[in-house]
DNA sequence: ACTCTCACTGAATCAGCGG
DNA sequence: GCCGCTGATTCAGTGAGAG
């Protein structure tokens, strides 16, 4: 992400309000490449049965039957194109959507992802733990749902917080399958007659993985089939702002009152685990400068195969090659490249150290 | 599946062979509606870019045969219109087909399928146990492929031995979900050479459930990409003919020497299916994802003597150290490690309870 | 015979910054 | 936008060979 897309002025976004009407009108007027991650639970809704098909299957002309299909489909698929493309110019250069859907419209979901110039960086499947079963055994339980996470376009830089779902993942990345409930007890909205607010209500554990994992704290998330507002309870809670998007009523209200009641995680239970890549750069020049390494000194490679010999510039020079730290090891190594902050160590009371050890001291008196 | 249709001589259909060619093309001149099953693999599309190393520098062996190439979306869903069109018209009407693919091209596979009238009856998750990790850290580990069970049109007559897959499933249900490790060891075909035989070879085991459950003995399996022939072999150990189609000669050839091994109700070969069952792993981070534990609420050890923060991502904060549940614990005792499961504790009406309770109660709600 | 270590591998759309 | 350099990054399993 870059400073400018997060430091625009977006004084005509309306944050953390759930805005009524058809979300492809109300997407429409939003400003261009003004939210971060957008989540989308679309209908299904295809209509295939009764209006399409005759009562007697078998004599059905085959063709008619297979315009029938193509019908239906085509009036979904539109659907389909009319919302991604409103959801496409909103969204920023490096942004990212969540789609999720069953094998009911998840196919037409994914293709038209890919047609209009998503790039899908997973698929992901959400394994539930207590799915309702088959009950007529005539098919296999149906115990998933399928995700497709894609970036707005190839070679985008969406964020993916690596470190941080691995941490949720016991320090094992995060793979594309991820096992959690469907959404029951105490978490399940239920409306005044005591049934459930809505038919399809998303488990607050997904959008937790989601947001964490591809959101930074700040961010703008919209969801343009908001229904009961699992995404924007979600986001209050891990600090972004959302937008939500509704249709009906009743949902909105619903919405509203879970939302006021959610609290915001506290500073340091937000701050998460970050990578590596963050943090300052340190060249190995100021290793020398500093004097926590001589010129002259002898540097040893992992393993002990090779060694080389500092020189004051912060450059190596080792079986007559000379270079960086990187470029000396890649060539001991006939590697394409190489780490030389792990790979090259030095002597201390008799012990291999790795010279990302003195880095490691720089960057602690920096803070 | 009527009687007229087992019963009707095929002696045109050539049983238990490997024919040569374009799949389209050779499914052509094959009689129409003549075959039981259709498993598919066809190829994925990967559209990859350039050399993808490990962090320890060796180079992964991408698919990057000519098959796997495609100009294009529109490239790709034609020559998938044609086949699956020619598929169609082989498969007898209360016939079945299953495909496979990743997100690459799956997405193109299920739209197809359907524009084509074939009514999908499950998609599958393939979650692989061993996947090939995801070495950079950008994206999740892509662990998972995706497979649709599809009758040739609604309302057809399918195949589905319930009972075989529940009895494989150990008395439940069989769920849209299975978990199978990819091939390898000795399974895995290698050349003179001692490279694989095959990129993409798929395990005995996924075949052997899709067999099992959706055809029965004496059926008639084809397989338009046959590959090394893993269709057939299975089809054989079953009981049931194949056809296989494949355009490399040395795919076939090595297809034929491995089918020749084969026997029929090889009780070895039979017992790949039965996995043994460890406990599932349940990552400290599922709890704060399911809202067990809330980011922010405060864990205390054991004795009571530390205590620590918990945080969004599933990791502890104490004592200004951060890290897994078994880290900061092993750090506040000065020990080289500690079990966080049964450590630490949260209180519940005054009363200190060890997190593992929660563990515990995931784990029962999976089963 | 058994254990332990090391090397290798699998359908993968796998980097980011500064000049 | 291109070029070149820095330096971050892996899980489960198999199998050969050493001890």
């Amino acid at each position: 992400m870059t400073k400018s897309e997060t430091r625009k002025p977006q004084a005509a976004l309306p944050l953390n309000e759930i805005l009524a009407g058809d979300c492809i009108e109300v997407m429409n007027g939003l400003p261009e490449a003004s939210v971060d991650l957008i989540f989308a639970d679309p209908p299904y809704n295809l209509q295939l049965r009764g209006d399409l098909h005759r009562p007697d299957n078998s004599k059905v002309d085959a063709v008619d039957d297979a315009w029938d299909q193509f019908g239906s489909f085509d009036h979904y698929d539109s659907f389909t194109r009319d919302w991604l493309a409103a959801a496409k110019r909103i969204l920023k250069p490096n942004g990212a959507i969540w789609v999720i859907g069953s094998y009911h419209n998840v196919f037409r979901l994914g293709a038209e992802l890919q047609n209009q110039g998503f790039w899908i960086l997973n698929d992901v499947v959400w394994r539930k733990s207590n799915p309702m079963p088959n009950f007529r055994g005539k098919r296999l339980t149906n115990a998933h749902e399928t995700l497709i996470w894609a970036s707005k376009g190839e070679g985008a830089k969406y964020t993916f917080n690596y470190e941080a779902l691995k941490a949720l993942n016991e320090g094992i990345q995060m793979r594309s399958d991820w096992v959690l409930p469907i959404c029951t007890g105490n978490e399940r909205l239920k409306d005044d007659a005591g049934d459930k607010a809505h038919p399809t209500q998303k488990p607050e554990s997904l959008l937790h993985r989601i947001i964490l994992g591809t959101t930074n704290a700040g961010d703008v998330v919209l969801d343009p089939f908001f229904g009961t507002g699992t995404t924007g309870a979600v986001a209050k809670m891990l600090g972004r702002d959302f937008i939500g998007i509704e249709r009906e009523e009743a949902y909105r209200e619903a919405a509203r009152k879970r939302i006021e009641k959610v609290r915001k995680f506290d500073r340091e239970a937000l701050e998460i685990t970050g990578s590596k890549r963050a943090e300052p750069r340190i060249p190995f020049g100021q290793l020398v400068e500093r004097g926590m390494l001589r010129p002259g000194e002898e540097l040893y490679s992992i393993g002990n195969r090779f060694k080389a010999k500092v020189r004051a510039d912060g450059t190596l020079v080792g079986n007559d090659v000379k270079g960086s730290i990187h470029q000396v090891g890649a060539h001991l190594e006939g590697a394409p490249s190489c780490n030389g902050w792990t790979y090259w160590h030095f002597k201390r009371d008799g012990k291999m150290v790795p010279i990302d050890l003195l880095r490691q001291q720089i960057r602690a008196e920096m803070n």
